[in-house]
DNA sequence: ATTGCTATTGCGAAGCATTCGCAATGTCAA
DNA sequence: TTGACATTGCGAATGCTTCGCAATAGCAAT
């Protein structure tokens, strides 16, 4: 009881969301405030899991689901793969996915976003949001 | 290495990809290559079958599969949507998005794709693809 | 605290797009 | 014409994700 640190910034997090709080909601959200990478829903079972033994697969997907709903986390479906999740408010960020290990770094770049920008409004547009996703390959 | 082919020959096309040229793969290579929007596979075998009822629906992914495997068609996945297909003669190009009437229209920008692969060396990686999407509303 | 309303859960089953195993058939070079 | 083997149709099997439902649990009002 005494390491449940976070239990206040989780809970809170999940009041956002106008959900009820749950030992599971509450596992699947650290895990979410933890994870550095963009893991899937299997993945994020399997990390929630190490908390909470308990929680099924269904849930987990519904958690995510909710939590993507009510904009707390983002979701990415990168070419012929599966959903992957990371927290919402973090820093803006494009995709680099490496084909071969599925491995994504992260990147900005300011300038393309002008560009992006630019072009946009050459059209009469203004961008709401934008995907920009390089699959690439390691260098030989 | 497909950059210069005639894409107005089926047989020649089909043969040059180092295929056998089958009565199934005539007619679905014949569908991709009167197609101006972005079939899924159940739209491809739809059409197909308009020229030869007896196409499979194992034989229409098969087909495509290798069609894209040998890059003569493009695939392409929207938001964790089903897999597209488009032939692969295009000049490569983005889209920006209209969120309200969903129109999409097209773009090339050659200094988006130069910082991209700028982006991509300095990180150790090689582009193979990407994605950029704009979603977009039209200015006030 | 107790209650009552309902959101949430776990389970297994059901979808859905896509792939696979296999025997039959078709293609094409020799 | 032949024969090796590529390709096909069928239906079953995947793999990810969602659903139906009865049991459980959160939470606000008593």
């Amino acid at each position: 009881m005494n390491k449940n640190l976070d239990f206040g910034d989780c809970d809170k997090l999940l009041r956002l969301a106008g959900l009820r709080i749950t030992p599971q909601r509450q596992a699947i959200t650290r895990v979410m405030m933890e994870s550095l990478d963009h893991p899937d829903a299997e993945q994020v079972l399997a990390r929630a899991r190490e908390r909470d033994a308990s929680i099924s697969q269904a849930t987990a997907y519904r958690t995510l689901a909710v939590l993507a709903e009510k904009g707390l986390i983002l979701t990415h479906t990168f070419d012929g793969g599966v959903t992957r999740f990371e927290l919402a408010n973090r820093p803006h960020h494009d995709h680099i996915v490496d084909i071969d290990s599925g491995e994504i770094t992260e990147f900005v770049s300011a300038e393309i976003e002008r560009l992006q920008r630019r072009i946009a409004e050459e059209h009469g547009y203004d961008i709401v949001a934008h995907r920009l996703e390089l699959y690439c390959r390691k260098r030989a």
